[in-house]
RNA sequence: GCGGGUGUGGCGGAAUUGGCAGACGCGCUGGCCUUAGGAGCCAGUGGGAGAGAUCCCGUGGAGGUUCAAAUCCUCUCGCCCGCACCA
């Protein structure tokens, strides 16, 4: 038997947009929650994989609502962006009606899953009713400073053609297509988020709910040590500042080293006697991308023929330019102490350099460099004093000197948001000969984004040959201009889209305030786990911006996070270059949305990662169809007084709901469905033995009640067929009794010695000596026994009871 | 190297947080039923011994704490993820 899952599904998909279910309005009587999954990049098609995380966010949504919260569940496009214009170029269709038809397509199969979304908020990002808002939050983060043009080395795809930020290199490789990134020196567009670097690593303190995996990869990426910078003079004249955590190791500075990049080493080696030999090493190195400069294995650097005077003794000591300091952390110049670093101790063997310890190695040491915490040695004043004293007594004597002073040093860098690409939003910045840079003022938002046909990707920006475009005049002067012709990285866009849904059609302001006020921050969000530096750190940061510019009430936008974990088959997450795409279309077909959601549901832990099987879906629908028929065939209900069935079945439906309750509040969503097929499997066998009505009323209600979230069509249709006037999505999560939840009788087992040797059926109240004496009494713990001397018995009633002989 | 996670039947995974290991499902085995289906029902399904009641072993490995350990502690091995010549 089974039931006509494609007539209830698009039933109840019809009934709940004409009763606008999942439409929000701001109420401030009633409490909020605000959910919302990562809004998603409409190329490609969707697969079973991507179904996982909907399936989450929709039953938070779902069970919430009954819970009396008003719920805001919106969706939107990420349709800006590197994935949609490299879909395009393969498609052969330009990107926007391209990214459009795919919206639709996945709009349908939002539907098609029975996911409850406010539509009237929609947004995409390559819309210019939203984008004019990228551009404006641009120039006010330019008017503020927070956006600035500056020529740096840069990560640069030789694929994509397009400069790529830091968090969108994996490995020294493009995270898009995997291509090795070159370095260019370039002049581009940051945000600057390093301003923001001690506030965004503080407050994740504060972020309790979020997983610490994601936490803790954010603090590294943050990446903040302390220590000093100081000056070091060369002799000979010039001199250079250095960043060091361990200003304690001063004394064993045997040598330093600059990057091939540092300004200082033009003059150093200009004239020096192996001038030839050092400007062939930098010239190489500068060439190299920095994978390859850690491919080398083993350190390479060349001797600048210059001196350095240690400040703390007058020692002079080689300078080297080596590519194993880079110039974009800390000075691009280091004091190098083999002793106490591991390589610089490499470094040191290699070209023959002195190796002075400075701190004392554990006795048993046999290593190299000791990077412990030691006693201080050799090193005058600062002799005998353990690490921590040493570094302040150090940084103290700096500052008494004037040469330098405490410091802390930040590993990220500032976001890098220009691309050389077409599909994104233009950069609203003129340049104007007389005036500069110029901000496009507010009443010319947006800076739309031309038609054009040749698109593709040729190392420069694609809109840089329109010239109906880049010919402008200037704001300020009038004069001829050019305007800027790279566009936005798409996580500008994402990094805001979560406000705009507070206020979607706004056409006078990013949004009002006070809508923002009533439904940020957003209670839960969910998405997948690669964004964990990208999306959700940026997000973060223009959060805080737009706190500081009074427009966001929350300085975090996120106050729970989940990252759901991938569907996974044959060993590799599913993509269509491994050929292991399984498309749902034929679970739809022949099981249903509410089967493919009770499977996702089950699969597994919602944070790990989880095994496709063909065999799942078929398995669940199996279970909605014992539902089914207990829903819809006729039971031989008798009229009688209440008894021990009854109690029984009443008893685990409230403990079910309980159960439930409590799993899905700590998203342990793969263990409520194993708890309602216990129940239905319960409701089974009791309408075989002479049911009464109303116990099996409540009980079928009740599993009615907590299916709705997870499976919702069968759930509402049986709901209805059983004469509920209600819709059952405005219907009340059910409350559970402590009292009836309670077991009457429970199995208390026996052991001896801490091993089972009995099991007693006893009552719950059952007390310590009951329990005891009854456990003696068996005749089984009586054959352990066999007059050993019983030396101590441990009673947790009606749980256990623990014999224990000598 | 640093940081985070993880290891339980043929498979996915449960175990109320120290108290019956293997819930629930998939798969498999046997049986029943049938207008033969991707159906339904019944029984079984960690390994070993036994006709059986039952017994022994068992949560990557080795120790330890405890009346009692998948769970806590120490050491160790494997796998996954993040960061990484970051001074």
């Amino acid at each position: 038997m089974t039931y006509d899952h494609k007539a209830i599904e698009s039933k109840w998909q019809d009934r709940w947009e004409a009763e606008k279910t999942f439409e929000a309005t701001e109420d401030p009587s009633r409490r909020k929650f605000y959910s919302v999954a990562m809004y998603p990049y409409p190329s490609g098609e969707v697969h079973v994989g991507h179904i996982r995380n909907y399936t989450y966010i929709d039953l938070i949504t779902r069970y919430k609502m009954m819970q009396g919260y008003n719920v805001l569940a919106p969706m939107g496009w990420d349709s800006f962006g590197l994935p949609a214009e490299n879909h395009a170029i393969e498609t052969g269709k330009h990107p926007k009606p391209n990214v459009e038809g795919q919206i639709v397509r996945m709009k349908q199969h939002f539907r098609q899953l029975g996911a409850g979304f406010d539509w009237t908020r929609e947004l995409a990002s390559h819309t210019p009713e939203y984008y004019r808002w990228d551009q404006w939050l641009f120039i006010e983060l330019y008017k503020r400073g927070l956006a600035y043009k500056a020529s740096a080395p840069v990560n640069w795809c030789p694929k994509d053609q397009t400069v790529l930020a830091n968090e969108q290199v994996i490995d020294g490789l493009c995270e898009r297509c995997d291509t090795p990134v070159e370095r260019r020196e370039l002049e581009q567009w940051y945000l600057r988020i390093t301003d923001y670097a001690d506030r965004l690593l503080d407050a994740i303190d504060t972020l309790d709910h979020w997983p610490d995996r994601v936490r803790t990869m954010q603090r590294n990426w943050i990446g903040r040590s302390e220590g000093a910078t100081f000056v070091i003079e060369v002799d000979g004249g010039g001199s250079f500042e250095v960043f060091t955590t361990r200003p304690d190791t001063i004394f064993g500075m045997t040598f330093c080293v600059l990057a091939p990049e540092h300004p200082l080493v033009e003059s150093l080696v200009s004239g020096a006697e192996n001038e030839q030999e050092a400007r062939d090493y930098i010239a190489d190195a500068l060439r190299a991308s920095e994978v390859d400069r850690m491919a080398e294995g083993g350190k390479t650097g060349v001797f600048t023929g210059s001196y350095a005077v240690n400040p703390v003794n007058g020692k002079r000591v080689p300078i080297y330019i080596a590519d194993y300091v880079l110039m974009s952390y800390g000075t691009g110049a280091i004091m190098a102490v083999p002793g106490q670093d591991q390589r610089d101790w490499d470094f040191a063997k290699k070209y023959g350099i002195e190796i002075i310890r400075t701190v004392q190695p554990p006795d048993d040491w046999e290593g190299d460099a000791y990077e412990g915490d030691g006693t201080t040695i050799n090193s005058d004043f600062l002799d005998g004093l353990g690490m921590e004293e040493a570094k302040k007594r150090i940084i103290a004597w700096f500052e008494e000197k004037g040469i330098g002073e405490a410091t802390v040093q930040w590993r990220l860098r500032d976001w890098l948001i220009s691309r050389q690409r077409y599909w994104g939003s233009p950069i609203p910045i003129v340049n104007c000969e007389s005036c500069g840079l110029v901000p496009v003022p507010e009443e010319d938002l947006p800076v739309l984004l031309p038609h054009v046909e040749d698109y593709a990707p040729k190392g420069k920006a694609p809109l840089a040959g329109v010239d109906e475009f880049v010919n402008t005049t200037c704001p300020i002067c009038d004069e001829p201009a050019k305007r800027e012709t790279d566009t936005m990285d798409t996580f500008v866009d994402s990094s805001w889209y979560f406000f705009r849904y507070a206020d979607a059609h706004n056409g006078d302001a990013i949004f009002d305030p006070e809508k923002a006020k009533y439904w940020m921050p957003i209670d839960q969000y969910v998405g997948g786990v690669e964004h964990a530096v990208l999306h959700l750190l940026y997000a973060r940061f223009i959060t805080k911006v737009l706190y500081d510019m009074g427009l966001s009430p929350v300085e975090e936008p996120f106050e729970r996070m989940f990252t759901q974990g991938m569907i996974v088959k044959d060993g590799a997450k599913m993509s269509k270059s491994k050929g292991n795409v399984v498309a749902p279309d034929h679970y739809y077909e022949n099981f249903g949305a509410d089967a493919i959601r009770i499977f996702e549901l089950f699969v597994g832990p919602p944070t790990d990662d989880a095994v496709w099987n063909d065999s799942g879906v078929p398995g669940a629908k199996r279970f909605l169809d014992r539902v089914w028929k207990l829903g819809t065939t006729g039971h031989d209900f008798v009229d009688r007084p209440e008894g021990e069935s009854d109690r029984d079945l009443i008893g685990l439906t409230h403990r079910t709901i309980k159960r439930v309750t409590d799993d899905i509040d700590r998203y342990r969503f793969n263990t409520t469905v194993p708890a309602l097929m216990t129940l239905s499997n319960e409701l089974q066998s009791y309408v075989a033995g002479g049911p009464r009505k109303e116990t099996f009323d409540a009980a079928f209600d009740a599993l009615l009640l907590m299916l709705s979230p997870m499976a919702p069509h069968i759930a509402h249709e049986l709901w209805e067929r059983r004469g509920h006037g209600s819709m059952l999505a405005s219907e009340q999560w059910p409350a559970w009794d402590e009292e009836l939840a309670r077991e009457e009788t429970v199995t208390m087992i026996v052991q001896v010695n801490g091993k089972v040797r009995d099991r007693i059926e006893v009552a719950a109240d059952i007390t310590a000596e009951t329990a005891q004496e009854l456990a003696l009494a068996s005749d089984k713990i009586q054959g352990w026994l066999d007059g050993s001397e019983v030396t101590r018995i441990v009673t947790r009633p009606p749980k256990l009871v623990n014999i224990v002989l000598d």
